[in-house]
Order: C-alpha cells, then sequence, then structure tokens
DNA sequence: CCTTATAGCGACCGATCGATCGGACTCTAT
DNA sequence: ATAGAGTCCGATCGATCGGTCGCTATAAGG
C-alpha cells in the first residue's frame, strides 16, 4: 500500500521517457531492435511494462524512437565534433576520425546501430526499415557533398566518383566495426585509419600552405 | 486417423533433415538465425515442431548446422569458382568477381549470412559466435596468403600489408551487401568492382606478359 | 519372423511475447 | 475547490516461444 510510488509530474514523464529511450538504444545495439523486450527492458528500469509501453503505444513506435535517439547521438559523436571543419577534404577526413574513434570507444556497446538494423531489417520492409534508408541516405549525402567539393577544389583528383569514395568509406568503416564487435580487436581502428589514408590522402604538411592559399580551412591543430 | 503419413526410413529422414536445413539457411539470412523460429519453420515444411526438432535436439544446434551449411555453399559459390587460378593476385581477383557475384545474384535472400549473424550476435556469446569466429578466421587467412603470393611474386608492392588489404577486401563487400540489402541496388556491384581495381591492380593486359615470364598462370582467358 | 531402433506425430509444458484494461494517483488548469 | 489530463500500476489477454513426453508405425537387422 505505502510501496506504490506513484510520482509522476509532466517532468518526471519526460525523464522516465528519456531513461526508457536510453537504455533501449544501448540494448538494442546489443540484442538488436527486435531483440528489444518490453519485459526485459521494464524490469531493467524498474518500471512496469504497461508503464513503459504507455509512452510510446507500441514496440515500433519504441523502435523508432530508438533509432531517432541513435541518430541524435551519432550527429553529436561523429559530425558535430568534425562540422567546423573546412568543407571538403579537410571536413572528410576529421569526420573519418571522429567516425573511427566512435567505434573504437564503443559509443554503442554492440556497435553501431544502423548497420546492425539494416542486417536485422534485410528481408522485411515497414516504418522501421523506412527510417534507416532514410537515415543512410541523409549521411550518404552529406559525405559526397564534401567530396564533391573537394574533387571542386583540387584536394582529389578530378575525375573522383563522389558515390564511389563514400561506397568505399562506409566499406572501411563497416569492416571496422565487423572486426571490432566479432573479435574485439580496436587495433584494427590503425587499418581503418590507413585505409583512410589511402582513400582521402592527407594534404602535403609542408611548411608552405598546400595548393589553396588563402584557404583558412586545412586545420593545424583545432584544439 | 488415414491422414498421419508417418514414412520414415533412413534415406527419407535423411532428407527430411537436409530440408531443414535448406530452408533454415534461407529464413535465417532473411529473418536472422534468432528469428528462424521452430514453429514456422515446421509449418513451412509441413512438419511437426516435435518432429523437426528430433533431428537437432535445440535450436542452438539447428542455427549450428544451417551456419554450417552455409559456409559449404559459400565455399561452392565463392571459392570453388575460383580456386583454379594462379595462386596471387590472378585468385584473388578471381574470388572477388564470384564474391561479387554471390551477393549481387542474392544467393542468400537477405544478404551474406555470416555478416549478418556477426551483427546480430554482437554481445553475445556461445557455440554460435565461436563458429562464426573460427569461420571468418578461416576465410580471412586464405585470403591473406594469396595476398602474401602474391606480393611475394612481385604482383602487387613488396610493402603491401596482407591482412590491411584483406581488411579493406571486406569492407568492400560489406558496403555492397549493405548497399543491395538496403537499397536493392545490384548496380552497386559495378563499385565493389572499382574498388577491387584499385585495391588489387588487373596485371597489364599487354601482348607481352607481366613480368613472370614462365608462369602459366595468369589466366587470359580461363573459358 | 521377430526384435530393435527411430522418424515423426499430437498433446502439452512453463515462460514470455506484445498489448489492453480499469483503476489509483498526482499534477495542472480553471 | 474541483474537473480533466496524464502517469503509472497490477492484472490479464491470446499468441507464440523452445522444448518434452508418450505414442505409433515403419524400416532395418538378427
Amino acid at each position: 500500500m505505502a510501496s506504490v510510488s506513484p510520482r509522476r509530474s509532466a517532468a518526471e514523464a519526460r525523464r522516465t521517457r528519456e531513461r526508457i529511450i536510453e537504455r533501449s538504444v544501448a540494448l538494442a545495439s546489443l540484442e538488436g531492435l527486435e531483440g528489444l523486450t518490453i519485459g526485459r527492458l521494464a524490469s531493467d528500469l524498474g518500471i512496469s511494462k504497461s508503464g513503459l509501453l504507455g509512452h510510446f503505444g507500441t514496440k515500433e513506435a519504441l523502435q523508432i524512437a530508438a533509432l531517432e535517439r541513435a541518430a541524435v547521438i551519432f550527429d553529436r559523436e561523429v559530425w558535430r565534433p568534425a562540422a567546423d571543419a573546412a568543407p571538403g577534404l579537410a571536413r572528410l577526413r576529421a569526420v573519418c576520425t571522429t567516425w573511427i574513434s566512435y567505434l573504437e570507444r564503443g559509443v554503442f556497446p554492440g556497435g553501431c546501430l544502423f548497420v546492425a538494423s539494416t542486417f536485422e531489417y534485410d528481408g522485411r520492409d515497414g516504418p522501421v526499415r523506412d527510417l534507416l534508408r532514410r537515415q543512410f541516405g541523409a549521411w550518404r549525402r552529406r559525405l559526397v557533398a564534401d567530396v564533391r567539393v573537394a574533387a571542386g577544389r583540387g584536394e582529389l583528383p578530378p575525375d573522383t566518383d563522389p558515390e564511389q569514395v563514400v561506397f568505399e568509406l562506409n566499406g572501411i568503416l563497416m569492416s571496422l566495426n565487423h572486426t571490432i564487435q566479432l573479435y574485439g580487436d580496436t587495433g584494427a581502428a590503425a587499418r581503418a585509419r590507413r585505409a583512410v589514408d589511402r582513400l582521402l590522402p592527407p594534404p602535403p604538411a609542408g611548411p608552405a600552405g598546400p595548393q589553396r592559399p588563402g584557404e583558412s580551412g586545412t586545420p593545424s591543430k583545432p584544439a
């Protein structure tokens, strides 16, 4: 009678919802979006199944909320730290650095949630897969745009095919993800960096600037 | 009473077992190794759950049988068609060709079962994951050996790091797998081929042999 | 021919799945 | 003060999960 603790202000509810989503993201990266079960999640958080599901309605809505949160985290961990670099090669290389680090540090305990989810949703379609498609598309477009800038500025060969570069970049990062997840070998990050260097050669670091003199871009040491 | 059909010779039982495994592989590539459910599988095949499980004992044993069968298929579709090429660059390139084709043709309806399973078994360990590790290890070792041969024969730069090359090859193929599965874009196979060409440059196709004169290897047109 | 091994069945197990319900409770707005 | 909205609960739903059991009918082996 006294043990029931039904505290529930609007702010508290928001916090509860946050906790649910946060835990969902971590759990989903380990067990998969489908392996996420309401019962387990609820008992993990010390709340009831109905109380949990009340925030989302259906499991699918929870999955989508988790994916959207994962995108926010990805943006925070990978894109934003590199966003200030000069568009073009500099930013591409900066993004690759943060991207590799994001896998190396294990931001998601079970590896990149997007990659895992894609393979999980191989066959079936539906809102979850649609969202995944959109998220990957947006990310790819960002990278392609910067490759195009880099090629236009002469930082990459003029015959560069932007989509091709992004295709290969994605492969490098997926291979890293795969190696880390299967063998726990974070040393593979060095391999990924080498592969990136081959694909996006660093500008010559001579005392004289590269080829675009007036550019403030090329970060020498952005703190 | 009359509808029960308990035919069961040793040969018939073997065939039943084969049918189960075959269907399991296809289903697992679509729904995941864990998404494989005994009930669904049984009703798909028109047999009872207990009759199915009697062949394997546990679901885990069935998953392992499916993975082992998938390895046989992979070997048949990817390795064997290329195995006769000369060890070294020629065979590496041949393997990449069959490998890409294997993804392009959708040998497994849900993409490469090994890759999907790896990400599915991110967190948890156990016999399934151990098997995955061994299978990937064997495949990687094969490729590394051929890269080493190629480097030793001067078909690749002498400072080539074999593990690095295989790491990047794996990435290319995983990126292809990913693109096909998420967008159904088999056109990405061309991108994968271009990436392979960059990583494993084809030998100069001049009228004179490459650099190793007495070698019968370098297949000009092996039919 | 008769015994033994076994393939496959139907019935059933406890556990858990996602989801629904009515109610207890506390905020917030009037 | 009171009404309404919203949060979270316990109980419960039907379905399905992996797995077990006893049984029957046959094939295989002596």
